[in-house]
DNA sequence: GCGGAGTTGTAAAAAGTTTGTAAAAAGCGC
DNA sequence: GCGCTTTTTACAAACTTTTTACAACTCCGC
């Protein structure tokens, strides 16, 4: 009875300063130029840019895309993203970062990086 | 009687005047400006601090991060105590204390480091 | 203080794990 | 079959963890 957690949010659409998405219609542009995606690979952008700014695990990714389980082993995952990248041009990587050992995360065009190298080795405190 | 909690103590958050930990994101900030740990690093980091101001026996740490047993001699504790020290840069050792011959412990930033047999569960910070 | 046994610190190598990638194979609709 | 999409395969690259080897330090009795 207890109804699933919302899997399908209702965000009408998702746009910022180069990449636009159209949930209803289905589709994105980047920089106002339709990006030819197939099924597969939308439904993965569709996925991570309704979360934007969380980490999707690979476990959800495969489970709410492929309707895999656990147990099951494959690399799809990877190339499909790798796919998406290469559709996504320059901004591959500022759109879709890698979380090593949890999965992936899709961030808007300005979000703040939290990651940066190694923190200096500050001067001392007293 | 209100029922004693498990050993696992669940702690939303820990925050004082430079660092933050966020136990249900599992990140951690530092002057914030977010920390890019490992897993285990976080793992042990987060145990350190839930236990602010205890001193947590080598045994202990080694057990609840590793599963190791008492048998196993490894030195994989101390690398990554080293390297969590690193990435808190100028307050390593203000926050991570070697207690020779047993263990480490996290003391919050003000905590006040004397000489005591048994500190008690500091006082939350201000 | 000095020395020794045991403990911890550290850098670097080795081992283990996860992700990236190209190319081939398999699947699907027409 | 043909063209397109998806999955698998096989290996490379990147990243994390553990081990190794030795230096430095602490404790304790003398």
């Amino acid at each position: 009875m207890a109804p699933e957690p919302t899997n399908t949010i209702q965000i009408p659409a998702y746009g910022d300063e180069h990449l636009a998405v159209d949930f209803s219609q289905q589709y994105a542009t980047l920089d106002s130029v339709r990006m030819p995606l197939t099924r597969k690979e939308y439904d993965l952008l569709a996925l991570l840019v309704q979360h934007a700014g969380e980490i999707i695990p690979r476990d959800a990714l495969l489970l709410r895309v492929w309707g895999y389980g656990a147990e099951i082993r494959t690399r799809t995952l990877d190339v499909h993203v790798r796919r998406l990248r290469k559709k996504l041009g320059a901004y591959a990587d500022v759109y879709i970062e890698t979380i090593f050992g949890i999965g992936y995360r899709f961030q808007p065009f300005h979000a703040p990086r939290f990651f940066q190298s190694e923190p200096k080795p500050a001067a001392a405190v007293a």
